[in-house]
DNA sequence: TTGAAAGCGCTAACAG
DNA sequence: CTGTTAGCGCTTTCAA
């Protein structure tokens, strides 16, 4: 039924080593024979078995992919260009939710361990030191995408979310804005909101501005939490007149509870989102945000995860990419 | 360095069959012996090799999933639906995009075929003869999702988009608007993009309206092409009072080109996008739109795979799943 | 330039 | 209940 190497080796005349040969380009082939084996493949449509192969190389051209959700269009983008990269370096993606879930993660990676992947992606979420156990009997390389482990051991590719969100802060109280609320995302084991959290900090201080505690509150980084993190301002008794918040989703969350309490944007109230995902251009007014390649993180860790594979030598290691601040109409 | 069945049967002093029988949960196993040997694989930190397991069982427990674009967030939605099922019944996910371009379906195609996978999910698309070649020299089962091949030979599953196409117009005319516009999707070669205009062309028809050519446009489901969608209206120098967008995302962008142009919506324009995608419900006005579920299809999809690949008998291999109008604040 | 042969790590009869 | 023995389809020395 299905045809392998034997079959065309036979109907070529030759042996299966030579079968192998040209199936993988192995340059040790005459032409002639390279011709005649050609010909009895199409012949019997052979289709290398890839599992196979994989069994005796001890290579399996797949990667794995955890990534905490691709139904968030953050990662979606960013699975995009993990798969694009990974597709052009011929590789195949083994693709994985881990909701950011600890236990779950550690399945997923002994799972496409078992699985003989051989490389694996670990994008968003936190790297404990369970995933670090893992990783270092897991035999294969690891890159980091939109995180990184407190030790910085482990390659990575992120931004400099630290000054990002430093940036963002700043614009506004450079404006003339006195108190700049903070809409974070959930920050308990988040290497990435703490970080955003200490350029909010770092640009308070560096202006001269006293941190006060009312005026930051936290989300899940929905529509509906940047809603919710309005109301909770509102609730406080508090009026920002700028709001910098996690993501664009809250962001456009906090803009319309905004409005729904009368608030013009950007006249009462500026805010400034974090993504720059497609939203950013599809609502009214269009939001200020801090730009974030989401496409290049996933394409350049991919590249660094197949430079790992193949051995190359890596010059670095931990990949910032540039970020910058995308004005547009929901600020000034 | 890796440590293999025999290791483990070494370890624990019995043959390597056992070894096996006990890591697939074979009932023919002595406790004290399967105690025995779960011992010796925790000590040595054995874990089976997926690929030596698939080479020689022929099968992956692995499915190929190839889909238009990742990055699109309703592809996305529909990509958590089909993961969500595959993690449950212990399958993992071979995600590729296409981009709907027939070379590259194919080439993912065969491409899992090499990787042995247990079955193929097809998403979108169109589904030509070439595909149909393929798939039925593949020997593994395929599956759909909101697409389906002119004779419904393969398995599928969708929504009905003539009847939901025809609920909006329909609604829409009933609502007294004589001129309802249509911004389509492509039409060449897409399958669902003409079932939707049959259901608007039938709308029209039992409600006595005759087809008016210039009421009709096309888009590429984007944003951008949703402004343009409404410009090109704007150029025919007609204004309809609604129109009916064939997706969310483009709806978005006809109304805020409408907006633009100084019209109100709901009050001079009345809008019902398609989808019902998370979009719809960050915008405001909040959009009407066909709701469609594509989480569940993507699930269903998945689901509808296992049992072809498990060899269950299936009732039904056409599933359509029910759609419905959701009325938000586009519409009056 | 080609072939023979030994695995890769596991499953699955078949015996016992 | 357990062990023996063939492969699964391919890559990869090693010789020739």
């Amino acid at each position: 039924m299905t045809v392998t190497i034997y079959d065309v080796a036979r109907e070529a005349n030759v042996s299966m080593a030579t079968v192998s040969r040209v199936v993988n380009g192995n340059p040790n082939v005459k032409p002639t024979t390279r011709k005649k084996v050609n010909e009895a493949i199409s012949r019997l449509g052979y289709r290398p078995n890839a599992v196979a192969r994989g069994l005796a190389s001890k290579k399996t051209t797949t990667v794995g992919v955890i990534i905490p959700d691709i139904s968030n269009s953050f990662y979606a983008e960013l699975a995009r260009g993990i798969e694009d990269i990974a597709t052009m370096y011929k590789y195949n993606i083994i693709l994985s939710n881990s909701d950011e879930n600890i236990e779950k993660e550690i399945t997923l990676i002994n799972n496409m361990l078992a699985k003989q992947v051989d490389g694996i992606l670990f994008i968003g979420g936190t790297v404990s030191d369970v995933h670090k156990e893992e990783y270092e009997k897991a035999g294969v390389p690891i890159v980091l995408a939109t995180t990184y482990d407190e030790a910085k051991t482990i390659p990575s590719v992120n931004i400099n979310y630290e000054q990002a969100a430093f940036d963002a802060v700043d614009y506004l109280i450079k404006k003339g804005h006195k108190s700049v609320a903070f809409v974070n995302g959930p920050i308990e084991n988040n290497i990435i909101s703490l970080s955003k959290l200490n350029g909010y900090l770092r640009a308070l201080q560096e202006n001269g501005i006293e941190f006060d505690e009312n005026l930051l509150t936290y989300g899940d980084h929905s529509y509906e939490s940047g809603s919710e993190a309005f109301e909770t301002f509102h609730e406080r008794n508090i009026t920002p007149s700028a709001i910098f918040v996690a993501s664009d989703e809250m962001a456009i969350g906090v803009i319309h509870s905004a409005q729904d309490h009368g608030l013009l944007i950007p006249n009462n109230l500026e805010v400034i989102g974090f993504d720059n995902t497609r939203l950013a251009l599809m609502v009214r007014p269009k939001l200020t945000t801090v730009a974030q390649p989401m496409y290049d993180i996933g394409a350049v860790a991919m590249r660094l995860l197949t430079k790992y594979m193949n051995k190359e030598t890596v010059e670095d290691s931990h990949v910032i990419l540039p970020h910058h601040l995308q004005i547009r109409q929901s600020t000034k």
